[in-house]
DNA sequence: TCTTTAATTCATCATTTGATGAGTATGGTA
DNA sequence: TACCATACTCATCAAATGATGAATTAAAGA
């Protein structure tokens, strides 16, 4: 019979299925909504364990967070442009596929940067998602604006705010909305919704591709 | 000197005062962040005055949902279509002159239609809104459809969530982001919004309005 | 005026929360 | 083998939370 208490035998996972357990809980509820003894039970671990390996329950939120975004980040800042496409089409996917490893993290981030702007858990996502906020708005500024397709009239942080909304919002919003819309977000339909949002921002703010630009004013 | 205890001399507008801070908390927190004490403080009264009026704290939160949501509700129901726009300009001036009035509600859906379906909080929204999502759904799908100006080989359903994705997006967004795009988001800046979007959809979405339809496959 | 009802404060309770320290067993190393 | 760091469990604490009932005063009605 194995020791309740004790160092276990072999190999355990429970950092990581803390991290793991950390991701699944923070993406659908608020940072003080989750409680330390959920997080245990999800991760199948004791709640002390937090401490050991975190120091605290912002600890381990951190650690997560790091953990998630880093890869995102890494490859953000590697930008050699080339692997960066400047087509809306290679952006989009390119984005949906620097997002899609962690479908949490959207609703999760979004969510903190809801709450109280003074609250702990803001600035530490601050610190670490400001740099892709920066990044990602270098890069799509470069692929609405650099193209010198944009329609007369439309303004850039308006159209900024489109291909925003356009491709955020289906990532953040509710279950019950999604399903209204008798979509659903898995791998198998993000080419759809890719090539349809392409086409709304194609048509919706840019000019024909053909077009002459002596027709500008 | 008043005394502190006992019935107050005169009128008080403690009922209206607690509505009032329920909405301002839960729409920039998520119901069980908010306590009791807080939602007192917010409306400087003591925080028995919950139970007396409401019950409880989730009463609170239904009634003040109940009084946010009754007007919206009623002039949805009331559509004697021609108070409602079948055109896309008017649609969104109408829909956003329904929303305007409390800018935090749209947060607070949202938020609560994320967290965990199984909970109180969810049941109760949903049983309220869950009309004005019918009602907003049955008018878009007239707007959208019955034009029969959709471009071909856009969905319906994603030609509404691209709608809706434009519309609802800059509503519930975080303030740190929207001030990245370098807007407000106060009544001053809504017609432009609106115009922009118009623009977005009508160049994205529908064909040329003096289209020749035979032109279609 | 007397009595009932309405509106409020206050002290307090059981529960849940994050954190903590003491204790226990395993693994690697000298 | 002796030893110490590693990886865990458990009981427990102080703080915060929602709820509650008793007490207090004002207003309204008879």
């Amino acid at each position: 019979m194995s020791a309740k208490t004790g160092r276990p035998k072999g190999d355990s996972d429970a950092r990581q299925r803390l991290i793991a357990a950390a991701l699944a809980l923070f993406g659908n509820q608020s940072f003080n909504n989750v409680s330390t003894r959920q997080l245990a039970r999800e991760a199948g671990v004791d709640a002390a364990l937090i401490r050991y390996y975190f120091g605290s329950k912002l600890g381990l939120f951190e650690q997560m967070l790091r953990e998630m975004l880093e890869p995102m980040l890494e490859r953000l800042r590697a930008q050699p442009q080339a692997a960066f496409p400047s087509d809306l089409t290679g952006l989009m996917q390119t984005y949906y596929s620097i997002m899609a490893p962690n479908p949490n993290l959207p609703r999760l981030v979004v969510r903190v940067l809801q709450e109280d702007e003074g609250t702990e858990p803001f600035r530490i996502l601050m610190t670490l998602f400001g740099e892709v906020m920066a990044l990602s708005r270098q890069w799509l500024g470069k692929v609405l604006l650099n193209s010198g397709r944009l329609r007369p009239g439309v303004e850039p942080e308006l159209a900024r705010l489109s291909f925003t909304s356009l491709m955020v919002f289906p990532l953040i919003a509710p279950q019950v909305l999604i399903r209204q819309f008798g979509i659903s977000l898995d791998a198998d339909f993000l080419p759809t919704l890719i090539q349809h949002n392409v086409q709304v921002m194609e048509k919706g703010l840019f000019l024909p591709e053909d077009a002459d630009m002596r027709t500008l004013s």
